[in-house]
DNA sequence: GTTTGAGGTGTACGGCGTACACCTGCGGAT
DNA sequence: ATCCGCAGGTGTACGCCGTACACCTCAAAC
């Protein structure tokens, strides 16, 4: 009796891709060897995928599902810390990870998911949301391993034609359903502008933020005789 | 007459290169793309680099040329802050930098001698060594615009048979000539090993230590009231 | 039992990096 | 004046890549 046929799905695509460059390296990972490591023809694939773009997409949500939940009932600081080490953790399991979500521009539920916890973390600690906003520039950094800009939407909204005030309310409303956190920064960031869905950042204040908080860190662990021998500050 | 025939160098190679990928963007930057730009058959500039990698590394250096000396005669947390920001904009004329960047493990002289200028800021400014060392790391992040494991040698040592201590002296002594800084702070932290060379960081501890100078910068502005509206901290 | 459409197939195209053999013409030695 | 070596440019070819498009298959819905 021949067993029942099994079909692919976009699932086991995703983590068959994942593992495959976990295994062989990312550089090797092509719609063709992911292919027959499934048994199946290249184009097969396509079935599931769009294209390779969309693959490299659902490679990354599977990062970021790795990512543990916030602890709870700590303070802000210990959620945080927490909640980047085991970012950091999932992305050193998948060492191509990093590069791979480096290139992804496309914010992807999972990804707006990810953002909005995490943004939720410092409103939940009590930082004010003008605060929030800079922090989260700059501990982006930190968080995936590089520095990526968040809340751009500027490479959005040059795809995107402008669109109808209305469309533009229910984009916001659906936003703020799913998004809570994340619009309530957005939409503190976009006072001094008419528009609702916010101006994009200034990179260079955010940068420079980011800099100077760390370059004040290295001051005052400066004064204090800082060392790595006995880490206690 | 004809005028006289102009050679291709390796030079002019990097420089087209460049220039292309400012236009193009650097995944349509093709050796056959670039090949054409230069009015040359695909085949002729592999006499001037090696493959398309060294052709990558060699567009790193050309990049790393742009970055402004330090400045001179000031407090070291402002040569610091000056040279961050002037290799921030040399990275942002060329978009494509920071991705390839990222990509490179080689580190071409052009690389450690930036980076050992960089460590000179530091240590001149009267930072121990061994803060200089987890600074360097931390503050990677921000002088790339991503995180990099800049004195991270376990690829290399990966790659590199095991060396004879003789030739790993003479390594050591031509380092320290044009290296000076770097090797001070390698030799430091290779105060508990045997070996000379150092046996890499501990990586769990220097993103540690970033983090913690950001988390902890956070909570003194938080505590402060701090906002971007008047940030006069 | 027929229809239908999701899922898998086969072929083909244009692009990529680059190995390898070859040609060309300039500089220096004779 | 001639020759030679060889750095620099050429031409062809190979095996990859992503993916468009037409086609087939077969389980399930009717």
């Amino acid at each position: 009796m021949p067993e029942k046929r099994v079909y692919l799905n976009r699932d086991r695509v995703l983590r068959a891709a994942v593992a495959l460059a976990d295994e062989i390296g990312i550089d090797a990972l092509s719609m063709r060897r992911l292919a027959q490591e499934l048994g199946v023809v290249p184009m097969a694939l396509y079935k599931h995928v769009q294209n390779k773009e969309e693959l490299l997409d659902g490679m990354v949500e599977v990062i970021i599902g790795e990512i543990d939940a916030p602890v709870v009932d700590a303070e802000w600081k210990t959620v945080v810390r927490e909640r980047v080490l085991s970012a950091r953790r999932a992305l050193q399991r998948h060492p191509w990870a990093r590069s791979v979500l480096e290139t992804r521009t496309r914010q992807t539920p999972a990804v707006l998911d990810y953002m909005d916890s995490f943004t939720g973390m410092f409103l939940d600690g009590g930082l004010s949301v003008d605060l929030t906003h800079h922090v989260m520039h700059a501990i982006g950094g930190r968080m995936w391993g590089f520095t990526q800009e968040l809340f751009d939407d500027s490479a959005a909204r040059k795809a995107a034609p402008p669109m109808p005030p209305e469309a533009q309310a229910a984009m916001m409303r659906q936003m703020g359903d799913s998004y809570p956190n994340i619009l309530a920064v957005a939409m503190a960031s976009a006072h001094d502008e008419g528009t609702a869905v916010g101006h994009g950042c200034d990179d260079q204040f955010e940068f420079e933020f980011a800099l100077d908080v760390m370059l004040d860190g290295f001051e005052r662990l400066h004064e204090r005789g800082w060392s790595s021998r006995r880490a206690a500050v």
